[in-house]
DNA sequence: AACTATGTTGGAAGCGCTTTCAGGACGTTG
DNA sequence: CAACGTCCTGAAAGCGCTTCCAACATAGTT
């Protein structure tokens, strides 16, 4: 390391300046009581004069605390995670806390997630996003006393919010079954990674459910996977729709998905909801604008409800390891009616 | 602050463990030369027993640099930054820096903003995203040598990722005038608060360039502007299309706004693009879903070169303060056509 | 007038790490 | 066998801040 000139202040100027001590000037920076009004006056001088800021990474390593959050998530390039990332800067905006953002997406995701889950003394707390901290770090968080609130995913031992997918895939099937429909598909993600929650695995359970419920025969042929991209998921619709006896409706796992689908049936020419119905879930923004009917997850809210929870923790307020549940809505728009 | 127990190894006790000194760990961790081969398994062995992680944060204070990049954005609620956010984190993803990220929408924004600029302990770099730094600023950041890079912005001391927004004004407007059309609208931003790069205004001189270069005349209540939202430019789409002489095009300063315009003319049953062109600009990704003409900005590639200008900057290489200045493409799709 | 409660102050010890510097252990060379 | 060079190593001095603690005034009590 080359020694940069750095004329900046630091509190021994400062002090040297208005003629006091060190410990007096870190007195008046902070407002600790117990400064005569004459002597806080020469060292608010002094400040203004050398522009003297604080060094945090100073007080950091004196306080034991660095003011701020890390957000570990996969998949920032998707639309999801986005919408609740930005649910936790609304509820850290009014916090002393800086928010630090760690993107697993990149070949070395386990990697990098974990060297920031490990190197405790960079972050006051955690907050980790569609993903599930190994058991081993785990550990380590509880043992450094290092908070930690997971969102959009579950373990034993950590609070976290999250939605009910067996019950928002029972949801969108339901409501399909209810219009009428019997012959309905579904389109969910792959087989997930150790490291992420099974959400396109548990609406897929739902969806059953629903069938079983009303009696209705699952058909194999009808429950598809793929990566989840509206690439992969109109060439599965477009199997779908070419079968002899194709759905009359289909429930994506997703938005993204979903408008797959909408794409391979307007390229086969197919009318939705006139001979096709479909039904997404998360009601990203585009939903909204391509008039899908969706089952609404609170996303931007599942940030901010975690970051309040960390706050809360971070606060003092040891928060027991408990699964808050966001509630999911049926958002009917233009994509769905009864078969005909 | 209370003491609370902490229980991981600081570096001390792995000395201690080894039998060594401190500074011999110190070498073994961070693999300078000079240690015996023996020594160094000794400090292996009882790093790998205490669970030994260095604190970054005294690591920080006493190599006087953070490995944090600071980016600094407003409005990340809308679908531009976020694509912008998308490259830094790309860019950043090799790199050995972490990214803080710093919102500056809420009602504080200058304050935090600038408290973050201020503090310039707490990074070692800094990205400004459309955002203009306060001339105070800049002098300190040059005072302390921390790097500075502008994306979407403009500082005659920064270097700076930017995109001509008058020629890309020209472009759109110049695409419709090929096309045929002379009764031109332009929607655009409302005028830009002193911190904000006023793109919308030069690509307003754009327009107007456009339609002076060919002898159209520009008329004032085709020229309009309002926050930038969906919801604001379809009222005033509205009002365009019910004027007595209505515009047979629309050129919108952002695909959002292009989106809201396209709901007006829906709503009003003016079917496009045969009775109505629009084009938009940005090329956020519901464009492509929506079918809209536009000029595409690469907004991702913007992150990506600001992040890797800072990387450069940061690895020595002083960057002068020059513009680099990324090209704009027009992106024609199904919302643009000769006028009958 | 002696004494105590109260209010202010600065010295110094940490926080956990990197790195300089000097010293010790060896092996080599003339 | 003395003189040197080469390797290793640890003590100690920072990095810039907070805070404990002791020292000192000063004012208020008896």
């Amino acid at each position: 390391m080359e020694a940069v000139p750095r004329p900046s202040a630091r509190i021994a100027d400062v002090a040297a300046r208005a003629g006091v001590g060190i410990a007096t000037v870190s007195r008046v920076v902070n407002d600790r009581g117990n400064v005569a009004a004459a002597t806080r006056d020469r060292v608010l001088e002094a400040i203004r004069a050398l522009e003297y800021r604080p060094s945090s990474v100073a007080q950091n390593l004196s306080l034991r605390r660095t003011l701020v959050i890390g957000v570990v998530l996969p998949f920032l390039t998707e639309a999801s995670p986005i919408e609740r990332v930005r649910g936790i800067v609304t509820a850290l905006a009014s916090s002393p806390y800086d928010l630090a953002l760690y993107d697993v997406e990149s070949a070395d995701r386990q990697q990098r997630a974990f060297r920031l889950l490990a190197d405790a003394h960079r972050t006051d707390g955690l907050l980790v996003v569609s993903l599930i901290p190994p058991d081993e770090e785990v550990r380590r968080l509880r043992a450094e006393a290092i908070p930690c609130v997971l969102i959009d995913a579950r373990h034993d031992a950590l609070p976290s919010v999250v939605i009910d997918d067996v019950a928002g895939g029972e949801l969108a099937t339901r409501y399909l079954l209810e219009l009428g429909h019997r012959r309905i598909a579904f389109i969910g993600d792959k087989p997930a990674d150790p490291f992420r929650f099974q959400s396109s695995r548990d609406r897929t359970t739902g969806y059953e459910r629903a069938l079983e419920s009303l009696g209705v025969p699952i058909r194999a042929e009808y429950v598809r996977e793929g990566t989840q991209s509206r690439h992969v998921a109109r060439s599965i619709a477009d199997e779908l729709l070419r079968l002899p006896e194709p759905p009359t409706a289909v429930f994506a796992a997703s938005d993204v998905q979903a408008l797959g689908v909408l794409e391979a049936a307007r390229a086969l020419r197919i009318d939705v909801p006139e001979r096709l119905s479909v039904i997404g879930f998360d009601d990203i923004e585009i939903a909204s604008y391509a008039g899908l009917t969706t089952v609404r997850q609170r996303l931007f809210e599942s940030g901010r409800r975690g970051a309040e929870l960390l706050l809360q923790a971070l606060a003092g307020e040891p928060a027991p390891a408990r699964v808050e549940t966001l509630p999911l809505d049926l958002v009917v728009r233009g994509t769905t009616r009864p078969p005909r």
